[in-house]
DNA sequence: GCCGTTTTCGGCCCGACTGTTTTCAGTCG
């Protein structure tokens, strides 16, 4: 963790203190500053450094009295306000805060009362029934307990987005067959398409409310109801996740939709500017305020919202407040590359390496899926789980290759089959294959499998060596992480952006969504520096190519153009950009 | 505790649902 997570975190642990202790206003202004520091690009201390606790104010949501707290955890690695705190109600809220249905004024009461500092002590009492008892607890808030304990006991709280999306698109095909339903959407940050999801929110129009809570709250994968209303509820599936409905009208549904969307702080960002307007956003428009008067000025569709607003509509995958408001509104939003404009894919595997088909098949596979080529780039001999290819072998594939693209040709099919590698980027930087060979292929893409955990120095060392090869086209998966099981190995990322700028390396967008490799953040970097990318599938089987979806998503998470994605382009320009090098 | 194109003081996002109440506090998104 960074120095600015980690004081962002001290910042949220004191807003929940300070909500335990019913104080108003400060919370907010805490969570907020936290929000900010998550945000932001440059380390604190660098800031610090730089310009000193002036500095420090100067970022949005950071006062004198923050700007201080700051400094002293840059000097002391310590905050005293929140040691105290912490000392003053000694409850671990890291734990106890997981727990559903608890907020800050239940932790004090539970604390104030029975002394419940943790998740045991909390199971404990609520076992004995000494929770019942309590003011404003009752037998259900007892059992509530309970049961959100036995959930999170077996629940991870993330889930991957391409486990999630398939089974809650079955949920939105089930209520759309619900008789008055006339539309389901689905929002939240599914719709944001971030990488991993904690819930997901569907909304629906519909007529008859009643049929579609009663039809939502029975469907076969639920395993327990949290709320039910007239418009709206909530639901957990059986393996875990939260699942939040709400029925809208139709005149309010782009309010909806918005509002359901999200981010939270994008919704919160948006809800200010109103204010500032004279407005006032909810989930069921936007109003103008005049005179205790309140009157409905859009909310039909999302694009009239934010046109009132004097923005540019902005892409769902854009919602964090990470600078897209400002954007918006000074009618400066890059037009982000979209759904449908990927031609070629440069990262696929076939069954001469680990790949289960052959090269005939995936390229079908890809024409099908729409494409115009694709790289066929199979591992080498250094990887030996992956059977990878040495150099007889890749000759050997690069005859094969020939003979299909003609056999496509005679066929008609208009479809390129490019020669490529997944080459190893072996320990010291060198690569799997001799030069002689890697310029008789058209897509080199090189790649780190092994000695993961080398030291930020010399894996970044590592790196360059292999980009600095003029043969190397790409770097594929850049930083190696596997979502929820490998963490990125350490690399000084700014400078491996540098030198693909300077040695014109394309650096990949991994599309296979347990990669999604580079993050967002990264691809942002890239587009600022313009270190142009590719967005591969990584595809190891026919039906891969969907993943493409993922991969794009990311790369409009992270802003970029189509001029930042070099297999947007027809197969001669993109090919005309490699030999640059 | 932060912030200012109506404000250096007085605002601070907003509404649904639940459970424990008997009019509302707490939680959630």
């Amino acid at each position: 963790m960074n120095e600015n997570q980690k004081i962002a975190e001290i910042f949220y642990e004191i807003a929940e203190y300070l909500s335990m202790k019913n104080i108003p206003f400060k919370p907010r202004a805490y969570e907020k500053a936290a929000e900010v520091l998550e945000g932001l690009e440059e380390n604190v201390s660098l800031i610090y450094e730089k310009g000193g606790i002036a500095a420090l104010e100067k970022i949005p949501g950071i006062g004198l009295s923050l700007a201080q707290k700051i400094e002293e955890f840059i000097k002391t690695k310590k905050i005293k306000y929140y040691e105290e705190l912490k000392k003053e109600l000694p409850v671990n809220l890291e734990e106890l805060r997981k727990v559903e249905g608890l907020g800050p004024q239940s932790i004090k009461k539970l604390y104030d009362y029975l002394k419940i500092k943790n998740i045991n002590d909390l199971k404990k009492a609520a076992l004995n029934g000494k929770i019942r008892n309590l003011p404003g607890f009752g037998k259900k808030s007892e059992e509530k307990i309970l049961k959100s304990l036995e959930f999170l006991s077996k629940s991870q709280n993330r889930f991957l987005l391409y486990k999630v999306l398939p089974q809650i698109e079955e949920i939105k095909s089930e209520l759309e067959k619900v008789r008055g339903v006339k539309k389901v959407v689905i929002a939240g940050s599914i719709r944001r398409m971030k990488e991993t999801v904690g819930d997901a929110d569907i909304l629906v129009i519909s007529s008859q409310p009643q049929n579609v809570i009663e039809r939502f709250t029975k469907l076969n994968n639920v395993v327990k109801v949290t709320s039910a209303g007239s418009t709206k509820a909530a639901v957990k599936l059986n393996f875990g996740m939260n699942v939040d409905l709400r029925i809208v009208e139709e005149k309010s549904f782009g309010a909806a939709l918005n509002y359901f969307t999200g981010s939270k702080a994008h919704n919160i960002a948006l809800r200010e500017l109103s204010i500032k307007k004279g407005l006032k956003l909810n989930e069921y428009g936007l109003f103008k305020i005049s005179a205790n008067q309140e009157k409905f000025v859009a909310g039909e569709n999302e694009e009239e919202i934010y046109q009132y607003l004097g923005m540019d509509y902005i892409e769902p995958e854009l919602r964090e407040n990470t600078g897209e408001i400002e954007l918006a509104l000074n009618h400066r939003l890059p037009k982000i590359i979209g759904y449908q404009d990927l031609l070629g894919d440069l990262q696929v595997q076939t069954n001469w390496s680990d790949g289960t088909f052959s090269i005939e098949e995936m390229a079908l596979s890809a024409y099908r899926f729409g494409l115009k080529y694709i790289a066929i780039t199979d591992h080498t001999k250094n990887l030996s789980v992956a059977n990878g290819l040495d150099e007889k072998r890749i000759l050997k594939q690069m005859e094969e290759i020939d003979k299909i693209n003609t056999k496509f040709k005679k066929q008609g099919i208009n479809f390129t089959i490019l020669k490529g590698t997944e080459c190893d980027i072996l320990k010291d930087g060198s690569l799997d294959l001799p030069d002689k060979i890697l310029e008789k292929l058209e897509v080199v893409g090189a790649a780190i499998h092994t000695y993961f955990n080398l030291s930020k120095t010399e894996q970044t060392k590592r790196l360059i060596k292999a980009m600095q090869n003029p043969n190397v086209d790409i770097i594929f998966h850049p930083t190696g992480r596997i979502l929820q099981k490998r963490e990125a190995y350490e690399l000084d990322i700014d400078e491996i952006i540098q030198t693909a700028k300077k040695t014109k390396t394309v650096l990949e967008i991994d599309a296979y969504p347990d990669r999604l490799d580079l993050n967002d953040e990264y691809i942002k970097k890239c587009v600022e520096c313009g270190v142009k990318m590719s967005i591969d599938s990584d595809a190891h089987s026919k039906e891969h190519f969907e993943y493409l979806k993922y991969g794009i998503a990311q790369a409009r998470r992270g802003f970029a153009k189509k001029t930042d994605i070099i297999n947007v382009w027809p197969l001669s320009k993109m090919l005309k950009f490699l030999k640059q090098k």
